[in-house]
RNA sequence: GCGGAUAUGGCGGAAUUGGCAGACGCGCUAGACUUAGGAUCUAGUGAGCAAUCGUGGGGGUUCAAGUCCCUCUAUCCGCACCA
């Protein structure tokens, strides 16, 4: 078979007959299937896309072949700062680089066989997604979930830029080395603290892996505890049972009872301290354990006991988190006792008091609270390659959202978007200058462009709706994603994320369900044949193009199906991938050599039903490698026999065809099945496992006794466990047995 | 430190709900066909001469444990001064 020719042949079939086009109208039971979308990079598809979409794609089509009518879209993620980083360091622009990027990568994923209807595609840096991005931004706004606040950021002094966590390195930027500093700004916020609670607990209502869920449990970190005042400073403590050994007070560095110190001498000392610990990085303070902290020259009261305990300010109290405030209780908390030893305070052995009677105690000064290490998302970026935020600045009006007619903001052509510190947008004054929508006076835009992660959020919810410039989605077409594949690193970003607008949506009727997927599957990670990561700095990577070019993908996708556990991935296996030619020429083989209709061999039969019964469930639960194991197990079970029956073929081709969608419709033809004009075998019916051949007419049970087997016997399905039984004495040299353990259709197992 | 996972032949990996461990494939061994081929076909392939022993180590429950319980170890991933 000449593969690469077979797969221009069908590709272009299914073009000519649109066996791609999703039909909205159908009767059939509606299946959302969806990959997470791919930035479309300068580079080509690698083999982790591959690894992702291929067995996806093997997915939707199987539920395609069962009946559904599967929706399986696919678009381009294609604002942020790896476009805007490339584009810069390439001296071209994101623009047209995406343009060509997309059309890329859009012609591999049709070589790679992927069942996509383009008609549905989207690219987020497109003006009519993006105003709908904008849109959404203005639905929170409306809300009060998007919001502006000072905050504490990453600055790089060199590029004078705020930095993602992820861009500053021990400290130091990691684009121009300079040194990162922590400084506050005025920023844009969503709000999904308010959602803490529901995210948290709807991850027991969804099928997402144990380990997805655990991470945002984490990631959320709720804690119950209490907060107790001590002369007006709330501290937050999940450990109020120990508040009698409480030795001195601790508040964060940025904690505004800092500034009202007025004791002159400390004071001094504490400001310094507080100038020193917000230069500090985030990361240094994270990896620096070394605790530090200053005296305040202040006593407050525990209002358990009465005791005057002294107040320090110290970093290793987070402003985030609580209330900013902790009580030092040395004798129960270990960084407590190492601050104290350092700084020799008071260390009182801990005494636990009942929690309940304690609070009681405590009256006004204590309540029960439920904090949250989960902090509001910061989308504000100063960077060039993004959707402009929809707010305009009217010195009369103050912060006024753009109207939702005026959308989208158009993101205009910038030769110059270095970042230098201010927006690269804010140097173009025909984007800045406009007029306030309220008061009709000159005012100025918003010049920061939104976290690529907005875009993300809520794409699902676009592709039933595409090319309609009316609505962003509608409540009748926008669809719970029924299976949602993709990487795991996303677990506490984007699908946190997706999770946050899903229920805002949801919570303001825009639409009618509050979870973006019912079922998450995170693809592994295919590794270099050493078992290492593949990087390009290592040079061990591999690139799917040569084997795409020598035997079109359906072998890579055949390989990936089998030579991995979808979910663990692996370690590349050049061997095991040039296995698959082979197997394909021994089913290519078998259709030669078809010399009757229909199968009469039992075995056959049976092997044949139990083949398309497992084919099925493995197909439903992304177990592809046993999958084409079973099909493997038939073909050889077709090989054995004497007859090659076409109904046997048809059934193999029909269950090998989600995995090798090309060279299957070449397989069908070659075969001499029937066809009609334009059809495809992905408008054709999964085949069923016949119940009359489940079972094999014989049975072989194995006989134990005292439970190490001392044989087998062949008996009829139908046999009874007395015939069983009898028919098993025969190997137990006349002695009875004490016990017997009977395993229908199993084993025997006699105890003497 | 906290959380999640993983550990099975020479290799990738299978084992419904506790019921013949090693499916399927690679590799390997022998043979067949071949006027040498990394092709195809057939047979074999966990270890051991055997009885037996074997799923990271050690305990336990059970007629029966890769699977359930306890415990330890190693590796991977995520979070981490979260009060």
């Amino acid at each position: 078979m000449n593969y690469t020719e077979v797969h221009k042949k069908w590709q272009k079939y299914w073009n000519e007959h649109d066996t791609n086009k999703f039909d909205p109208k159908s009767k059939r039971p509606a299946y959302y299937h969806l990959d997470m979308f791919p930035y479309p990079s300068a580079a080509n598809l690698h083999m982790g896309h591959y690894f992702h979409y291929a067995p996806s794609d093997t997915h939707a089509r199987f539920m395609r072949m069962t009946g559904h009518n599967v929706f399986h879209p696919m678009g381009y993620d294609s604002f942020g700062l790896p476009s805007e980083n490339h584009a810069l360091k390439t001296n071209t622009h994101p623009g047209p680089n995406t343009t060509t990027n997309v059309e890329r990568f859009t012609r591999q994923l049709n070589e790679l066989g992927g069942m996509y209807d383009w008609n549905y595609s989207l690219t987020t840096s497109e003006p009519d997604y993006y105003k709908w991005t904008q849109w959404l931004f203005l639905q929170l706004h409306k809300h009060g979930l998007a919001y502006q606040k000072e905050a504490a950021v990453n600055w790089c002094s060199g590029c004078q830029t705020v930095l993602a966590n992820e861009q500053s390195q021990d400290g130091k930027c990691e684009r121009c080395n300079a040194e990162v500093v922590r400084m506050n700004k005025n920023q844009w916020f969503f709000r999904i603290t308010d959602f803490a609670d529901e995210l948290l607990t709807d991850l027991d209502k969804i099928d997402w892996p144990a380990k997805t869920r655990a991470m945002q449990t984490n990631w959320i970190g709720k804690s119950d505890g209490a907060r107790i005042t001590f002369d007006g400073i709330d501290v937050f403590t999940t450990r109020i049972d120990t508040i009698n050994s409480v030795t001195f007070l601790v508040l964060s560095p940025e904690h505004p009872f800092v500034d009202k110190l007025t004791t002159k001498e400390q004071s001094r000392a504490v400001a310094e301290y507080k100038k020193m610990a917000a230069k500090k990085s985030e990361i240094e303070r994270m990896e620096n354990h070394e605790k530090t902290g200053v005296f305040t020259g202040h006593y407050v009261t525990n209002p358990y006991n009465g005791d005057r305990v002294p107040l320090w300010v110290a970093d290793y109290v987070i402003y985030g988190y609580g209330t900013g405030a902790v009580m030092g209780v040395p004798g129960y908390d270990e960084r407590d006792r190492e601050f104290a030893e350092k700084y020799n305070i008071q260390i009182l052995e801990n005494e636990f008091v009942p929690v309940a009677a304690t609070i009681k105690k405590l009256g006004k000064s204590a309540r029960t609270e439920t904090t949250y290490r989960l902090r509001d998302w910061s989308i504000g970026r100063q960077r060039y390659w993004g959707s402009p935020i929809p707010i305009i600045y009217c010195d009369k009006c103050g912060v006024v959202p753009v109207p939702e007619h005026q959308l989208p903001v158009m993101l205009p052509h910038l030769d110059d978007f270095k970042p230098r510190g201010a927006p690269p947008l804010a140097n173009d004054p025909n984007f800045v200058k406009t007029t306030c929508p309220i008061c009709k006076i000159p005012a100025k835009r918003e010049t920061e462009t939104m976290d690529t992660f907005v875009c993300s959020s809520w794409y699902f919810l676009r592709y039933p709706t595409v090319g309609n410039d009316k609505i962003a989605f509608d409540k009748t077409t926008a669809r719970q994603i029924d299976t949602y594949v993709g990487g795991a690193e996303h677990a506490c970003g984007h699908l946190l994320q997706a999770r946050f607008i899903t229920k805002f949506l949801h919570k303001h009727g825009y639409i009618n369900f509050n979870e973006p997927a019912k079922k998450l599957v995170h693809q592994g990670m295919i590794l270099a044949s050493d078992g290492q990561k593949m990087s390009k700095s290592k040079g061990n990577t591999i690139a799917p193009d040569n084997y795409v070019a020598e035997f079109g993908s359906d072998i890579l996708r055949l390989y990936m199906l089998f030579g991995f556990n979808y979910t663990d991935g692996g370690p590349w296996s050049e061997g095991t991938l040039k296995t698959m030619p082979r197997f394909i020429e021994r089913v290519i083989r078998a259709v030669e050599q078809i010399n009757c209709e229909m199968e009469t061999d039992p075995e056959v039969q049976h092997i044949r039903a139990t083949t398309i019964a497992a084919v099925r469930t493995d197909m439903q639960d992304f177990s592809f490698n046993t999958a084409v194991a079973r099909c493997m197990e038939l073909l050889n079970a077709i090989s054995a026999a004497k007859g090659k029956s076409r109904e046997s073929i048809r059934d193999l081709i029909l269950c090998l065809a989600p995995m090798i969608p090309h060279i299957a419709e070449e397989l069908w033809d070659m075969a001499k099945l029937p066809r009609k004009t334009g059809e495809s075998i992905f408008n054709m019916a999964f085949p069923t496992a016949d119940p009359n051949h489940l079972e094999r007419a014989m049975v072989e049970y194995v006989v134990q006794v005292n439970s190490k087997k001392r044989g087998t016997i062949t008996v009829s399905k139908d046999a009874t466990q007395k015939d069983v039984e009898a028919a098993a004495q025969k190997l137990l040299d006349g002695t009875t047995p004490k016990k017997t353990v009977y395993v229908p259709g199993r084993l025997i197992n006699f105890i003497v």
